[in-house]
DNA sequence: TAAAAATACTCCATAGGTATTTTAT
DNA sequence: ATAAAATACCTATGGAGTATTTTTA
């Protein structure tokens, strides 16, 4: 029988650690977490740690039943979760932009522009004048 | 006297590329913008590389007398900025709420916090060849 | 005492450095 | 011809795993 090696690809360019942040905070528990995100718990528990270090600030609460967020950890949640929308927000703007380049942009159309929110594409406009929108007829 | 050791540590936490394709982007060389990171030419290149694979895009035009940013890296940037902008917040959200009246280690003026970054302690090693680092009683 | 988190190691992937080649003006 | 980026290769830091020991309800 073949063997199957599943392997997760480490993102090396994004916030591992705020990741984890969220999972546990959701979970409520680093056990759960850690199998929710397919590490060990040592590992999330580590990287928690170093976070936290980082900010001087506890995070998470770990007394009690559940482990909960500490108020700073709620705080820097929500900027934290505003900064990785940003990022995948970048993702997408690019991934549209090379559409446009490709002029494979269809405005009214499902494909590609699942992405394409009205701001992003007001956005676009404003940074490139000279672009000409113009939709292209898809058979369904 | 306390003896205090400096490590300065990389930031494992937040996005290293995103710091590396601002410098290079402002310095538009990734000579000079390595200079003022204080690492290699090639480990920039690599980590830049390293995020428009994974973009799957070019964000820096390479040809032409200096580098200068596509189209696409231009776009992202923004984004990124503003990701970087959130994470600081955060930051600066959960010092406000600690209140960072904690004793602390100084370098002159400047707490010695994740704040003090590599280019800033050269810059401070510079202006003060015989620096004397020293601990202030902590209050706690 | 029974779960869940924290330690203590071990390993290895990858960020970072040095030396060199390639490229582009 | 020269300066700068890319490539090749090596080193070492730190992210991740396994085994074990604290915790605390």
């Amino acid at each position: 029988m073949a063997k199957v090696e599943i392997v997760m690809k480490r993102n090396p360019v994004f916030p591992r650690s705020i990741h984890y942040l969220m999972a546990v905070a959701e979970q409520r528990s680093f056990t759960r977490a850690a199998e929710v995100l397919y590490v060990s718990q040592p590992t999330l528990s580590q990287q928690i740690r170093q976070l936290e270090d980082l900010l001087e600030t506890q995070l998470l609460d770990r007394s009690g039943r559940s482990v909960r967020l500490t108020a700073a950890g709620e705080v820097y949640l929500q900027y934290a979760h505003r900064a990785l929308g940003e990022l995948e927000a970048g993702k997408r703007a690019i991934y549209d932009l090379e559409d446009l380049s490709r002029g494979s942009l269809r405005l009214g159309m499902m494909p590609v522009t699942d992405y394409l929110t009205t701001p992003l594409l007001h956005e676009f406009i404003a940074r490139y004048p000279g672009i000409n929108l113009s939709t292209t007829e898809m058979s369904q």
